[in-house]
DNA sequence: TCCTACATGTAAGGCGTTACATGATTTA
DNA sequence: TAAATCATGTAACGCCTTACATGTAGGA
């Protein structure tokens, strides 16, 4: 359940609600995990009760009161013996890529389309990651951000990732275009 | 349900057992999708008692009998709408990745070690990648298999994706490094 | 003799998505 | 006036993993 592993880490930077928390992974962490507040509510009081987490009711005017949780030494501890073991091989599902395994199904010219929708939707995504970068680490690893470090790592994986998705399109693109070049 | 569709896919290449589907998504498409046969049997018993698949009984000697399926031309037009719609932004779930984001609550030493530990995984997976490049595709996209084309394709994404793994945990370390000088 | 390949199933339980439900305040 | 933000919950259903269950043939 890696999920409660997720919640402990960012209970281990800050103390949050709920609800900062599914912003959380919306905003900064959808590359590589994502979770929605129905499923992080119910698991937030399951911890609570298993003592890894705490919280503390919190009175506001203006907006809804809030429960703020934070992690607990017995949380950390769960935390750090998560780290430490070596993660099993992440099995990934992409839909996506899933489909251009069947393109042969479709006509050349829509796969070329539809590979080009491609390249345009993880620019995007590029765009936003680069965004972010720009305003979170303006001059690289070196900012000084504490605690920062590993979430400039991660958030590096998720542009190199997008760039290499960008190239694998163009390339892709380009064999289908010599293809045809034979076959005419 | 996407599981479907993968299966559809499969079946629109050649007939197949339940065993030989199991066996495709382990060996050949385990980078972008995987299941296993508990979920796969019952699966296809679905899609047959709606018409998108048709099996034969097939009496063996030597071996346990077996159900071959094949793709109905309903099975046909299922599969090409499906491949048609525009993928929503997948979400993927990188365990692996979400670690590191928390390593900030090991010490330097512990998260280099675990950094080379994920390089030296990701070195093996692509060395697997390589060998079935090499096994089904000796050169390159111009290798005169039929329909594996985008089977091609597929796979340079995870090779692609497997060397950017290992740059990247090079970079890691060496970002990691530059700061222990500094602060020494 | 033990392991692997071939081959197909079921059952329990956990994980995850979508939809339902409420409601004040601020911004466009 | 409509939408977004803040804030927390529940319920239904479907997907997926792990374990249980069985049995033959061939190779190391």
């Amino acid at each position: 359940m890696s999920l409660k592993h997720a919640l402990l880490g960012l209970l281990s930077e800050r103390e949050s609600t709920g609800y900062d928390l599914t912003k959380m992974f919306e905003l900064s962490m959808s590359h590589y995990w994502h979770a929605g507040h129905s499923q992080i509510y119910p698991l937030l009081d399951q911890m609570e009760k298993n003592g890894l987490i705490a919280f503390e009711h919190v009175v506001q005017k203006d907006k809804p009161n809030k429960k703020v949780y934070r992690i607990t030494p017995r949380g950390r501890e769960t935390l750090v013996s998560w780290l430490k073991v070596p993660p099993t091989l992440s099995r990934y599902k992409d839909e996506s890529l899933l489909k251009v395994r069947f393109f042969q199904n479709l006509s050349e010219e829509h796969t070329i389309e539809l590979l080009r929708d491609r390249r345009r939707a993880h620019q995007a995504t590029l765009d936003g990651y680069r965004k972010l970068e720009a305003t979170y680490f303006p001059v690289g690893p070196a900012t000084p951000v504490r605690r920062g470090l590993f979430a400039y790592f991660t958030l590096r994986r998720g542009i190199m990732f997008e760039e290499e998705s960008i190239r694998w399109c163009r390339w892709s693109i380009s064999q289908l275009r010599k293809k045809k070049t034979r076959s005419s």
